[in-house]
DNA sequence: GTAGGGTTAG
């Protein structure tokens, strides 16, 4: 129990009390055991175990104005003093600050202490500033583990990986061993780099040094085989990990989700949720886009009920944080059909970025919804923000799909003129997809010959469509070939074709191909659907009978198609 | 009596 008469009256020395009062989370009482001592026990001890305290509490704020204080009250700040002080700067960003304090690190003469000198490789290096750090690297006449350290992590957190791995090479020259610091900052390194010969040989480190006893080190393993695509390896050591923390299921689950799978993310969110480890916004953000891919909109719509609970999705002013979770929110209503929901999210955010824009435009070209896109688009202009390339994938599948041709063509003309972006591939398809919808075949053989850029088997596939839905077996039958050399492995290609010779009775030519793609063994992966319901996924097969409702289903597809017939509709074959 | 360095998303 905490008694301000135990406080006031306490015989212990006064720095000790603060140390106890801080490692209790409680800077409350710290402050006030100062603030009551008498300035003779207001020295540079209390002093530095206040804002030792405050920083080991996530106070780095207040500890920096604790310092002001002191320098105002007039104790001389020592070698103790400067590493907190100038960690502090870097944990609030404040650069500036930091190199006021190493010009008084000279001032007192502690310029050769490594315990400064680490904190100021650090903060140079957090902000980017190679040759600062080296300065300060090279002036010291000792370099221990801890300085080497901030090196290496201070080059892997900010890109420079290549100089993270000669840095820790030059270390075990100058014959200083890594600890667990240093191997999972050099793992981040090597993970961003796909280094997987590298990050085996600091496997083999790490398991000669009984490092694997430590869960960061573990987690940077897996992180690492996960960035290497070495799934296996990465849930092998995932599993080995004892105690779990919200790290290793974090990385683990981002393992699954770049390797596209997005159920097994969604399982492993739930094995998660068993053991009892609360998901966090990196969580959220691995998660939404697993969500976005499965079309799961009762699961994303959990997850965003979960972030509003848990004040994951508050607004912060429109940090970066902030506006790419609001953005991965959107994605996964829009991509799940919910433009409703998406533009609730999109209206409530203060800070937009042309992503936000892009994934609402998007998503309504995506749904049919051809005008509201293009609505979004001026607006978007109006706000002064600047599309860029996925803007116009955007804008342009849109107008193909409610075939707003001119317009579509027009975007097209204008992009690199009047909005500066020079159109790509991904451009030229959705206009040659818009002209071969609207039946302007000879027009869209036109724009694939005469654009600046090779025309790419997609943009054959989408032509080839369109001579489909005509009927014109003619115009398709040069390209159609082309792509069967280019890529006579995919089955779309035969399908495409034999579907042009069908539309125009031309049946011989279909068996033809059908012949064709049996011989070369091409197999067409069936189509399938799903949907969700509760808290199953459903998924269908054409001719599929596992369905322990199949003759429900049956019945009720076989009712509709009669209501199609009875409304006049033939189906396409 | 007090101090510096680590892992996950985009």
């Amino acid at each position: 129990m905490l008694r301000n008469g135990f406080l006031l009256t306490s015989p212990l020395p006064t720095t000790s009390l603060i140390n106890m009062y801080s490692k209790c989370n409680s800077m409350t009482h710290a402050l006030t055991l100062f603030n009551t001592s008498s300035s003779h026990h207001r020295n540079v001890f209390a002093y530095n175990a206040i804002v030792a305290g405050f920083i080991a509490n996530g106070m780095s704020g207040p500890a920096l104005e604790f310092y002001r204080g002191m320098q105002f009250s007039g104790v001389t700040p020592d070698k103790f003093t400067f590493p907190c002080v100038i960690k502090a700067c870097s944990d609030v960003n404040e650069c500036l600050e930091g190199r006021k304090v190493h010009g008084l690190v000279f001032k007192f003469g502690l310029e050769g202490d490594v315990f400064v000198g680490s904190a100021l490789v650090h903060l140079y290096l957090r902000f980017g500033f190679i040759e600062e750090a080296y300065q300060v690297f090279d002036e010291l006449p000792i370099r221990d583990v801890v300085l080497w350290n901030a090196m290496i992590n201070g080059f892997a957190q900010t890109g420079q990986f290549g100089l993270a791995l000669e840095v820790y090479k030059e270390m075990g020259e100058e014959g200083v061993t890594p600890n667990k610091f240093t191997v999972t900052g050099i793992l981040s390194a090597i993970s961003m780099m796909g280094d997987l010969n590298s990050g085996r040989a600091i496997h083999g480190f790490v398991v000669k040094m009984g490092y694997d006893s430590g869960v960061a080190v573990m987690n940077a393993l897996v992180d690492m085989y996960g960035k290497c695509k070495c799934l296996r390896d990465a849930l092998k050591i995932f599993e080995m990990i004892p105690e779990k923390d919200i790290f290793s299921w974090n990385s683990i689950l981002c393992v699954h989700e770049q390797c596209g799978d997005h159920r097994g993310t969604l399982g492993l969110l739930d094995s998660m949720l068993h053991a009892g480890v609360k998901p966090d916004l990196v969580t959220v953000t691995t998660i939404l886009p697993a969500c976005a891919h499965l079309a799961a909109l009762m699961h994303g719509r959990e997850i965003h009920s979960y972030m509003i609970i848990n004040g994951l999705e508050k607004d912060d002013g429109g940090s970066f944080d902030d506006v790419y979770v609001k953005n991965a929110v959107m994605d996964m209503y829009a991509k799940c059909g919910s433009m409703r929901e998406a533009h609730l999210v999109f209206d409530k955010m203060s800070y937009k970025d042309v992503a936000s824009w892009n994934i609402m435009i998007m998503g309504y070209g995506m749904h049919g919804f051809g005008s509201r896109a293009l609505d979004m688009f001026s607006n978007m202009c109006e706000a002064e923000l600047k599309p860029d390339e996925v803007t116009f994938v955007g804008v342009l599948s849109a107008c193909s799909h409610v075939g707003l041709v001119s317009q579509g063509q027009k975007f097209l003309a204008q992009m690199d003129s009047l909005y500066g972006v020079v159109p790509t591939i991904e451009h030229y398809t959705c206009v040659i997809d818009m002209l071969g919808r609207a039946g302007q075949l000879e027009e869209a053989y036109e724009l694939v010959s005469t654009m600046p850029i090779e025309a790419s088997s997609v943009v054959w596939r989408a032509f080839l469509a369109a001579c489909r839905l005509h009927g014109n077996a003619a115009l398709a039958e040069v390209p159609a070939q082309q792509v069967l050399e280019l890529e006579p492995e995919h089955c779309g290609n035969h399908v495409l074709m034999s579907n042009v010779y069908g539309a125009v009775g031309r049946y011989e030519e279909v068996s033809e191909v059908r012949l064709t793609m049996r011989q070369q063994n091409v197999r067409k992966d069936p189509g399938c659907s799903w949907i969700e319901l509760g808290d199953g996924v459903h998924v269908f097969v054409a001719g599929d009978w596992r369905h322990p409702e199949d003759y429900l289903i049956y019945a009720g597809l076989n009712s509709l198609n009669a209501h199609l017939y009875e409304g006049g509709s033939m189906p396409s074959v």
